[in-house]
DNA sequence: GAATCATATTGACAAAATTCGATATGTCTT
DNA sequence: AAGACATATCGAATTTTGTCAATATGATTC
């Protein structure tokens, strides 16, 4: 078992919460910094920064500084390797354990 | 947004706690009752319940009754759609923000 | 049909995640 | 270097999640 438990469920924290969840989909649509995120969530400043957080350290979303700012967009990597990540777990190892047609 | 955040929440739910990656990792290996799994997990059986009904409900596993058993396996078709999720999210919108080449 | 076994549900508690207001940090402007 | 602004961190309160023991449900066996 070469991947923890604990990576994964870091890489798919980023997924699991309403609010990020939202952060996600504005960014799919671009960078973004951190004011415009935040004006279009309901949460208050600190919040955000608190989900941020978990987002860069899942390595989905990664950040860059702008002077004052911060901006936020998709991490083609992290998100790369979160696909593959699901793809290994959801994958099923084929030991004949519900074959239909040969027995 | 034709589907919302409440639903991908709910399928990735599945992978964000520890106890479910581990139910995971063995689920691979093929379909398993619930017995089965309650042995090698040390925690107690209305906790594994609580988790396989998450799991259930995720879509990415699926259950099937055998008398007093319940077997568990991986759902292709619910894992297909995690997977197709997982890409939609976190595929760029492509509308030239940072587009390094052509500019 | 009574006893037994596998799993689900309930209710209470514990632990973890999320929230906010306040404040700190770091950057830019003047 | 003082003021303004963007974001991060802290501490406390709240909400959500996970846990267990007890009990319920539903199927099997005797």
């Amino acid at each position: 078992m070469s991947i923890t438990n604990e990576e994964y469920v870091r890489v798919f924290k980023a997924f699991c919460d309403d609010k990020r969840m939202s952060v996600l989909r504005m960014l799919k649509e671009g960078e973004e910094c951190a004011c415009r995120l935040l004006e279009n969530l309901d949460i208050c400043q600190s919040s955000l920064s608190y989900h941020m957080k978990i987002l860069v350290e899942s390595g989905v979303v990664e950040s860059r500084q702008d002077g004052k700012w911060t901006y936020y967009k998709i991490s083609k990597e992290g998100s790369r390797r979160a696909i593959d990540y699901l793809n290994f777990i959801t994958e099923a190892n084929e030991k004949s354990s519900d074959c239909d047609r040969c027995c």
